[in-house]
DNA sequence: CAGAAGATCTGC
DNA sequence: CAGATCTTCTGC
């Protein structure tokens, strides 16, 4: 299993958000959780409408304008926290959202966490994926880089395995209309029944 | 300072 | 398919 490093976040969010599918997320707290990641999008500062960081720099949006390889957690529609990986370099506003995984290690915390349900529901959907790592707002502008880190992102061989497979590339879920949604920006394992929706 | 929308999920 | 539930930002 290989670390991915700050060069590997400091790009684009299209090619970081296509780059971690079929790669590791590891939450170490109490317990250890880790997900594969089926599912993944591309939200791209002042370029996309769709974007927190579309007006600039707020104190929510300050993480994401911040240095790549961090992971900015926000909170939604009165109840979900939902994760991000900062990518791109300091000043420049790129993150990939982290929308569903395949459950690793863990999987009896993430029930206690989410609920006794199936495997495939434990993480498919960026809140689910979230509440089952046990991400909030404690979590928002950790690193994800350097020996300390106790949330992080590795590829191994079945990283390759995973890329291979056939990946659909589709417009974003949950945006207006007008708000980038008709912008290809989401990558997706497809037939992965892990995913938030089947493809 | 008030109002509206929100990168969603669950249960009816 | 509607309700939950509250933070964040915008506009006045």
């Amino acid at each position: 299993m290989k670390r991915l490093t700050r060069s590997f976040y400091a790009r684009d969010a299209l090619s970081v958000a296509r780059d971690l599918i079929g790669c590791v997320l590891v939450h170490h707290a109490d317990a250890v959780t880790s997900v594969r990641l089926v599912e993944t999008e591309a939200y791209r500062g002042v370029l996309d409408p769709g974007s927190h960081g579309y007006r600039g720099v707020t104190p929510r949006t300050e993480v994401m304008y911040g240095p790549p390889g961090h992971l900015y957690v926000y909170f939604t529609y009165g109840m979900h926290w939902c994760s991000n990986v900062v990518c791109a370099t300091e000043g420049v506003c790129e993150a990939a959202l982290l929308r569903a995984g395949e459950p690793l290690e863990g999987i009896d915390v993430m029930r206690q966490r989410r609920g006794a349900i199936p495997d495939k529901m434990l993480a498919a959907g960026p809140a689910r994926l979230a509440q089952a790592m046990g991400f909030d707002k404690t979590q928002n502008g950790v690193a994800l880089v350097g020996n300390k880190a106790s949330v992080y992102l590795y590829e191994d061989a079945q990283t390759a395995s995973y890329r291979s497979k056939e990946i659909a590339q589709t417009v974003r879920i949950g945006l207006s209309p007008g708000k980038g949604d008709d912008l290809p920006w989401r990558f997706v394992v497809k037939g992965s029944p892990h995913a938030s929706r089947r493809y």
